[in-house]
DNA sequence: TGTACATCAGTGAACGCGCGTTCACTGATGTAC
DNA sequence: TGTACATCAGTGAACGCGCGTTCACTGATGTAC
């Protein structure tokens, strides 16, 4: 059941991704801050008050566009390894790791959407958060599938006890088997790999580490180690 | 000698000076797609077009503002650790990683501007490019120093031969020290900062590492121990 | 099966706003003889 | 020490542009009897 399907709701839900569509298609050349719905409007030859059928107004929009980019990156992380044993953690973890550059690069627009400098102006909702958990979820899955096989080399524990907290309820939260001194090094993995994108993306490796793929390569490998998969 | 010393020559850099400031006051509140010219004359008290006396454009005053900020952090970075005896490089890494985090936390627009999503329309020019490699190389320098002085824990080299030159290239670029096996190991320690401040700082640790004080020092402190630095 | 009414998509005009940049100008400050 | 000229800061008007959102409207599509 996928709401009714009268001539008029189709057009609607086709409408809604048009919209999207070619909001995304200016979100690739200019920022978000000028995502405009005149220009959406115009693009799609019709006039820009009627965009206010669809979305209530620009920041709903906005705010569709970052879940959708959530979703959408999670999906492509969790498909990234299908076609490996679901036993062989640390080449899933390079799998998806590999994925997660992939489609960043290739819309680097979308990965600054969700990870690059917040929209002035524009607070988001909480929806968004769901999805933004889904992506860490889906990044780390393959870690923490080892975690819960008992094949994680143990890493020692945070000795902060507000730190060890926090990693529990963390853990808690988003349903990982990942005990503090692992779910530290996963959470840092995350880190390590946004800021290796950042940078690329932002061009700070023009010039010293271009093309960027070994270097991430390298990376990833030595994370994959360090969060502690088997070899 | 700082140049002339006219009346008009110090009014003019006082003025110069408080464009900047004003341009960072606006910078905080909106994000820099908006920076306005006719809002800092605003504020400022005078009339729009008086502005394009000091700055011949938008952008070059953005390029200023960013050159500023790598600057500054730079210096910010290299103080952190003056108190501390050269030799204890570990320490120095914890106090220059923190000064970092400090700075970024301080002025997060700042941050936002040099490793936050590229301004739509604004390309950094070459002049950029310098101010950049100084942050880096403040950041590095307790690593370095340490290798200068033969006291950092060899880390494997990496196997991509492309890899080893882009490294190779940098290390010479950037004056320093560090064997590709190293290097490799400082770039991903900075890849990691930037990481974690990018998420830090977006709000992406609410609700689950909040305050990320105790995070983020202990990521710094294992980073520290896999750049080889000596206890 | 047909009719009356309700829902909805899209129009076009308007409100009120902001922007970067150019240009000819006035009047003060600086410089060379 | 005084005068003539050049430099420069800041003004005010203008050009040409874009924006989000509201509102009363027309005409097509859908629904209930």
């Amino acid at each position: 059941m996928a709401g009714p399907h009268t001539p008029r709701a189709r057009a609607r839900e086709a409408m809604l991704g048009e919209i999207k569509q070619q909001a995304l298609a200016q979100l690739a050349t200019e920022g978000p801050a000028e995502l405009s719905m005149r220009a959406i409007a115009r693009e799609l030859g019709m006039v820009s008050s009627g965009l206010y059928r669809y979305y209530v107004s620009r920041d709903e929009l906005l705010t569709q566009l970052i879940i959708d980019s959530y979703q959408e990156l999670a999906d492509a992380l969790e498909q990234a390894d299908q076609s490996l044993p679901a036993r062989h953690y640390r080449r899933r973890w390079l799998a998806r790791c590999a994925a997660l550059r992939d489609w960043s690069r290739s819309q680097p627009h979308r990965f600054q959407l969700i990870y690059g400098s917040p929209v002035p102006g524009y607070s988001a909702p909480a929806d968004t958060v769901a999805p933004a958990m889904a992506v860490i979820v889906a990044i780390l899955r393959p870690v923490d599938d080892a975690a819960a096989a008992g094949a994680l080399t143990p890493e020692p524990t945070p000795r902060s006890k507000v730190l060890r907290g926090q990693l529990s309820a963390v853990a808690d939260g988003l349903e990982l088997h990942l005990d503090p001194g692992a779910l530290t090094r996963a959470v840092g993995g995350f880190a390590h790999l946004i800021g290796l994108l950042t940078l690329e993306l932002g061009g700070h490796f023009v010039g010293g580490f271009e093309p960027a793929d070994d270097l991430f390569a390298e990376q990833v490998a030595t994370l994959g180690a360090q969060i502690g998969l088997p070899r």
